[in-house]
DNA sequence: AAATCTTACGGGTGACGTAACGATC
DNA sequence: GATCGTTACGTCACCCGTAAGATTT
């Protein structure tokens, strides 16, 4: 499990497909089916159906997908917070 | 900012020092500063005051220790969910 | 046949370990 | 002088993009 691979998930679940989300993230397709399939292979847990061109959450999908999105807003939140205390009564 | 970065941080504060750190993570010294050292320098935040040989978190260390437990709880948390998923019904 | 995901392959970047260095008690 | 952290260097694995393949509508 990396940040890459959860910022992946997160993005094909929410435009349900690879493709889309490669857009989004800037990257080709491959390489997001490439990082969804490592990110399933470390977790031993499909996360997606394929089911044609139909890209569907599986059980184990739906039950991550919250957690990702709170590990990555966790994440932003961290720099934000160091960014922020590094503005504060020392501007530059 | 990434996992292991996480991982390095969190043990070197426990620990109180690289070396100790690098032994619980089975890894060398050289390999602790780095991490420690690119964790720095993406969230462009000093984590530990070298004194010395004595190794104190800055604030910004402060201020990161308990949100990066977090993240590392979350994650494994995640992980222990899809596990326990993985075994419902199914003993494999 | 068009669109979508997956697999194969080559190139570049990053991480680790060993070795050497500087600093501190 | 012994211990600890940092820097330098070589090697290996991983990630990405391009190209080709398989499958569905």
């Amino acid at each position: 499990m990396d940040w890459a691979g959860l910022n992946a998930f997160v993005a094909v679940a929410d435009h349900g497909g690879f493709s889309a989300a490669a857009e989004q993230l800037h990257l080709t397709q491959p390489a997001v089916s490439k990082r969804i399939a490592l990110l399933e292979e470390s977790l031993k847990a499909r996360l997606f159906d394929r089911l044609g061109r139909q890209v569907v959450l599986t059980e184990a999908g739906r039950l991550l997908l919250p957690r990702a999105r709170q590990m990555l807003a966790e994440a932003e939140a961290a720099r934000r917070a160091l960014q922020d205390m590094n503005g504060t009564s020392v501007a530059g």
